[in-house]
RNA sequence: CGGGGUGUGGCCUAGUGGCUUAAGGCGCCUGCUUUGGGAGCAGGAGAUCGGGAGUUCAAAUCUCCCCACCCCGACCA
């Protein structure tokens, strides 16, 4: 992509609404732009990174049996009443012009139940793993931290139906494993940790993976040793070790990026959702959900990852995988350009008519893990910057091709 | 929802009763020049001063009501 042509232009400045790391970077980059309270646009840059986020997950989650739906925002508002969660304060309330009540899907328990049950009869049915990557409606109280608590926001939700408790904590273990993959791929799995959580009203517990950052809104302690953490919320309960038992745990503030639940027989419950098994008896089906917000990750991201000078990202979700800047050397550019898109490579071609300083700070800001300079001072050679570490090398456009395609030529 | 704060060209800010015909920086347009860390010079466009109602000879500035946004807290199925 020619940035010539790129929308929107970077800023020098951040709007003084956006106090949080992640909504300046990516506001003053021009990733996302906010519409109102906790409401964002992704933008073409943020859109490509949230693409790539969908990308990761979709693979992980299907490599655990998942099948992809995608299921209304639009609900009755019935359904709620027959789980008793019309009166939750987070969801937002509308009505047809006749008068029918609906809400907008903050969840979709109430939604993937219902469907489910019209299709699943016998034990042969099960199990069986839903999810979706879709839009979610929460009316939070106070939206906050750019796009880390928002009202509308990117959600992959997965449903799993099984018909006991050992097949459910079966799948329930490799969530935790698609999980972790997951958070790998997408640059924040050293500082993520599965957390023991509380599971509200319908079950005894629940597991989060909270990122530890300084900017968290949550709160856990975490064993070093075991690399797993409890949440505040059930400190008083579980004030150990899950894993080891020791009592040396570090307070952090953190993100929760993820969260795995077991559903029981909560909602299969509700709406009458059993199965006959192989004796002939129509049981209960044992229901799991779990979660991830795509903005909440990819912010998470951000704030993780960044300097002074702005973004630092990962190169799996970066939205290119190299920043091609000419400086006065537009022929050689143009022909670089062409042959890095050959290789097949993702390029954003700086072709602007800036002078070289305002092109290396858009570098810089936007982040790209990858940066190529070609000047009337490469003088046939390419020079290769690494955005993490600012190593920077002079080298043939072929060896830095190698290099980033992660073999030496 | 409780507490605190902020609203002035697209963005950041100054101005807090008359010296204001609302100022500066960034960005934008035109021309010249410049090109390895957000260049320079000259000219130019762009503003219901968040909204409404009041006080006053006079309001961006004072009063009241409303709205939006941010922060802290509570909440977070």
């Amino acid at each position: 992509m020619k940035q010539s042509t790129l929308f929107p232009k970077t800023s020098k400045n951040a709007p003084k609404d956006e106090i949080s790391t992640n909504a300046q970077l990516l506001v003053r980059a021009g990733f996302i732009n906010k519409l109102t309270a906790g409401v964002y646009t992704y933008l073409p840059l943020g859109l490509r990174v949230l693409k790539k986020i969908e990308k990761v997950i979709r693979e992980e989650i299907n490599a655990i049996g998942g099948q992809e739906i995608y299921m209304p925002a639009l609900h009755p508002h019935e359904n709620y009443v027959i789980t008793g969660r019309e009166n939750i304060d987070i969801l937002f309330h509308l009505e047809s012009a006749t008068g029918k009540k609906y809400v907008l899907g903050m969840s979709h328990e109430e939604i993937v139940v219902p469907l489910v049950k019209q299709y699943i009869n016998s034990y042969k049915d099960l199990p069986i793993y839903l999810y979706q990557i879709q839009t979610k409606f929460r009316n939070e109280l106070r939206a906050k931290s750019g796009i880390l608590r928002g009202r509308e926001f990117m959600m992959k939700d997965l449903y799993s139906f099984h018909k006991n408790e050992a097949d459910f904590e079966d799948y329930y273990e490799k969530s935790k494993i698609a999980y972790k993959n997951i958070f790998n791929r997408i640059g924040i799995g050293e500082s993520t940790y599965l957390t023991f959580a509380s599971g509200g009203t319908f079950s005894k517990y629940s597991h989060e993976f909270q990122t530890v950052t300084a900017s968290g809104e949550d709160l856990i302690y975490l064993c070093p040793k075991c690399e797993v953490a409890v949440n505040k919320e059930i400190i008083n309960e579980q004030n150990s070790c899950p894993e080891c038992k020791s009592k040396d745990l570090l307070e952090k503030k953190s993100i929760e990026v993820g969260n795995i639940f077991p559903l029981k027989t909560k909602f299969s419950k509700a709406f009458d959702l059993m199965y006959t098994d192989e004796d002939g008896v129509r049981k209960e089906i044992i229901m799991g959900c779990y979660g991830i917000g795509l903005g909440r990750a990819l912010g998470t991201v951000v704030e993780i990852n960044n300097d002074a000078n702005g973004i630092i990202w990962p190169k799996e979700i970066a939205p290119f995988d190299i920043h091609l800047i000419s400086i006065n050397n537009d022929e050689e550019g143009d022909a670089i350009y062409a042959s890095l898109q050959k290789n097949g490579l993702e390029v954003l071609y700086d072709d602007r008519k800036e002078t070289a300083g305002s092109k290396l700070k858009d570098a810089d800001l936007i982040g790209i893990p990858v940066r190529i300079v070609v000047s009337k001072k490469t003088g046939g050679d390419v020079e290769m910057r690494i955005r993490k570490t600012g190593e920077t090398k002079m080298c043939k456009l072929n060896e830095a091709i190698g290099i980033i395609k992660g073999t030496n030529v």
